[in-house]
DNA sequence: GGAAATACATGATGATCATCATTTAAAAGG
DNA sequence: CCTTTTAAATGATGATCATCATGTATTTCC
């Protein structure tokens, strides 16, 4: 059975959007091939038709997460101008993000996964932390570039370690401490 | 072939802290119980006389590893009485805990990994955190208990999500520059 | 010292895993 | 319209997975 060219490329990064949700909800090792294929619609067969290996899609699928959720970030940022800063740090650290890993930030789903895969995945996350780091830096304020710079990391760091510490304990009086906690920090802090 | 209680006993002891170091290493679904078993000296077939189940284990060998960062961190706070906090961070914040995933933070390697488990490892990750958070409640100063526990929260999120985000780029410059500026942050900060 | 209890070994279970070979049928290109 | 190309389906590969049944040898306990 064959499908146009547009189709393909259709079905090829409906794989991708797929992988990135099951991966972010059950890790790089929870998903396999099979069950990923079938829940894009496909069969598993035609997998390899369309990535070099399952390290190949998790690299892909690692990159458009991150992009999907920088996009939600520069739109947060466009949507509040002076307060950007709070309404990004009140929308991540939220019990949606909690909540929904599938649709949530992939750093705090899938940085300890990374940190076991080969280069071409650490490479992907080092670009989406580039990349976040830099929405950062246009919306904190400091002295010059280099204290905005370590003011970014300093916060995005915060920001995914609060989330990550929030979901191991699960739905919980102690996650949303923690979530409400530092936001609380942030927010007096800047 | 049997074997004395005391020699059971320590034979259960290797079998979590060995677990304990490939999950941190691997992840839950990164190690299987055959090898497992064979890290420790053993084989298979004796797992299920000593475990419920995997989760029991990763519950148990989360726990001990969790202990065992808790007790490094007393012994750090204990040799550095004045300037504890830094002495933690800098302890925390560092290229062993960067590289050598196994013996490191298990925060770091495996909140992302609980938040996929069910209750009983989640539970032993609150227990976890509220451990560390009580350690560090002792050194950081603020006006009453509640500031101090909410910058406790604070730093542990940045502490992590530091490491989290450093380990998932692997042993490279930037890697460096997030464990660096979190670092500098933080001491000029308190 | 003999009987009972048990820690671990051996070996099997069926499920799931990533990967690949082959087939099929429709799109693309002439 | 006919040939070539190719996306995806079917199906098989051997490896590894968690779990359990049974065997065995040794410790425990009376």
């Amino acid at each position: 059975m064959r499908v146009s060219r547009e189709q393909a490329g259709e079905n090829r990064f409906r794989v991708i959007a797929i992988a990135g949700e099951l991966f972010r909800e059950r890790g790089f090792d929870g998903i396999g091939i099979a069950d990923l294929m079938k829940a894009a619609g496909l069969t598993h067969g035609g997998f390899y038709g369309q990535f070099k290996s399952k390290v190949d899609l998790a690299a892909e699928a690692s990159r458009q997460a991150l992009a999907a959720n920088a996009a939600l970030w520069r739109e947060t940022i466009g949507r509040t101008r002076d307060k950007a800063l709070n309404a990004v740090i009140g929308m991540y650290l939220s019990r949606p993000n909690l909540i929904f890993r599938a649709k949530g930030c992939t750093f705090a789903s899938l940085c300890a996964d990374a940190a076991r895969q080969d280069e071409m995945v650490k490479t992907v996350f080092a670009e989406g932390i580039e990349n976040h780091l830099q929405l950062l830096q246009e919306i904190v304020d400091g002295n010059g570039d280099e204290d905005r710079r370590r003011k970014s990391i300093a916060i995005l760091s915060q920001m995914v370690g609060a989330m990550t510490l929030a979901r191991a304990v699960g739905d919980a009086p102690l996650a949303a401490e923690i979530l409400n906690s530092v936001r609380d920090e942030l927010e007096t802090r800047h």
